[in-house]
RNA sequence: GCGAUUGUGGUGAAGUGGUUAACACACCAGAUUGUGGCUCUGGCAUUCGUGGGUUCGAUUCCCAUCAGUCGCCCCA
């Protein structure tokens, strides 16, 4: 037997509902903030991943797929979002529009790690990256799409960090002083934090292993050795944070696993029990000097990256409903040869006004076909037998209200409507059909409208 | 990369060094050839993740391997 490459894991038909419920949430945030899709490609040469990140980055320099096609040419899964946004930007030049470029992407990242909970080979991220404004309201800004599509799907429990790492002149300031401090006492580290010194001091503070150390406790903040204009741009950011009403908490120990970030960085997490070590459900912050290093014009830019089967498990653990009741509108019972074939137009006709059909297929009896009606939790029985054939007729059966009545078979569609709105004016729920509408007006906050039993998108 | 733990049919699960591997649900067929959801009857794992080894004999013991779950690390 095959069997799916360890870390990745199927989408089966009775899940896929929820998926392309929180994906047609995230695209309607995405328009109100008015921010466009954009679509790169799932690989990309290698180096751009090296480039970006860094080689301190322990996702780039240890979990990446990397491949050599067929012309001997370095791949590389993309293992997150923004080094191709970036690449896309510079290469198609979009700095040319004159408008700040505000994108976002939905798709597959692939790093190579050990699975558990909320963490895989294949994950699926949606991201924004935002190109062309060093402005902090755009930060502010970035930050509250996350935190609107978290209240649009009414996710609570989430906390959003705050820091940040200054630019160059700030960084180097810090880095010193992390040296200073840490001068004499690398033994006290554990042994990844003492390559960490060498390469990237600012790790160390990330590490959990030697957080309770008081070398660690003692250790200077960053915030103290930002620049003036850091400190204010900072300061900025919070203020815009603030007039939004917007919660956040200052962490001075934030530290991001790449090392493209400048200024602001943030996090969100998840505060909900059995999360573990993956509690973070989005992470970002902005990196100016990317798009410049890329051989694009120097050009500031802020991004985030959302894991979504972390989210989904977040919407599961606070009981968050994302999809309605599977059902079928009408389910087609023929009996008899003429009728079948008779019926095969009756079901194209159906369909073509908007009701989902089914039928039977498998030339189950009479109680086999009740029985697959069941199963399809169908609203209506359309019953059609050669008797009813010859005389232009159809029994229809509502299966909630079990009242079965003689109809003629071109008033098929009609009778449902009108069946419909009579179940709703007494009081039932009478939802018709699956949505057709293509509009969607989600009632401010439940993704989905009335907690499942109606089934019903609007 | 490190560590823990599990692996019996579609699912949940019993079980034992020795002829036919409980039970329940689900599924299939029939009782009931034009009205189901109840009931009853029957069917449904040549096989216990895979490969070795120990043994007269292994699903049960040992080793390896693969896979699942989870923790650390890392991160979304």
């Amino acid at each position: 037997m095959f069997t799916k490459p360890k870390g990745t894991y199927d989408v089966l038909p009775a899940e896929t509902e929820k998926w392309q419920n929180v994906e047609r949430l995230i695209r309607e945030v995405c328009a109100v903030f008015n921010y466009k899709e954009i679509r790169t490609p799932m690989f990309e040469s290698s180096q751009i991943y090296h480039r970006a990140a860094g080689e301190t980055s322990d996702i780039v320099s240890k979990e990446t797929y990397d491949f050599t096609d067929r012309g001997d040419r370095p791949m590389t899964l993309r293992p997150e979002g923004t080094a191709g946004a970036v690449r896309s930007f510079v290469e198609n030049k979009l700095h040319t529009s004159g408008l700040v470029q505000k994108l976002f992407y939905i798709g597959p990242m692939f790093r190579y790690e050990r699975q558990q909970k909320g963490r895989y080979r294949q994950h699926v991220q949606f991201g924004t990256e935002v190109l062309g404004s060093a402005d902090p309201a755009i930060d502010a800004e970035v930050i509250s799409l996350a935190v609107t599509l978290y209240e649009f799907l009414g996710l609570k429990s989430v906390k959003v960090k705050l820091n940040s790492l200054g630019d160059q002149e700030s960084r180097q300031n810090y880095r010193t002083a992390l040296l200073n401090h840490f001068q004499g006492h690398e033994g006290e580290l554990c042994s990844d934090c003492q390559k960490r010194l060498a390469k990237n001091p600012l790790r160390v503070l990330d590490c959990k292993v030697d957080a309770d150390k008081d070398v660690m406790k003692t250790a200077p903040a960053i915030m103290d050795y930002l620049i003036p204009g850091d400190l204010a741009y900072f300061e900025s950011v919070q203020k815009y944070l603030q007039a939004m009403g917007i919660q956040y908490e200052y962490d001075a120990g934030l530290v991001r696993g790449f090392d493209y970030y400048t200024h602001t960085i943030f996090e969100i997490q998840a505060d909900i029990q059995g999360f573990g070590s993956q509690n973070t459900l989005c992470g970002g912050g902005r990196y100016n000097n990317l798009v410049s290093e890329f051989g694009g014009p120097k050009t500031p830019a802020i991004g985030f990256g959302m894991g979504l089967e972390r989210l989904l498990l977040a919407l599961e653990a606070e009981g968050i409903q994302l999809a309605g009741e599977d059902s079928v509108d009408v389910y087609l019972m023929l009996l008899g040869d003429s009728a079948k074939t008779f019926g095969s137009r009756m079901l194209l006709d159906l369909r073509s006004r908007g009701l989902v059909c089914e039928t039977d297929y498998l030339d189950k009896n009479m109680k086999g076909k009740f029985k697959q009606a069941e199963r399809y939790n169908a609203k209506y029985l359309v019953i059609l037998g050669e008797e009813e054939l010859e005389q232009g007729l159809v029994n229809i059966k509502s299966t909630k209200t079990g009242i079965q009545e003689t109809i003629a078979m071109n008033q098929i569609v009609d009778y449902i409507i009108l069946d419909q709105q009579q179940q709703k004016a007494s009081g039932g729920c009478g939802c018709g059909g699956h949505g057709h509408d293509h509009g969607h007006g989600h009632g401010g906050g439940g993704c989905c409208g009335g907690g499942g039993s109606c089934g019903c998108q609007g």
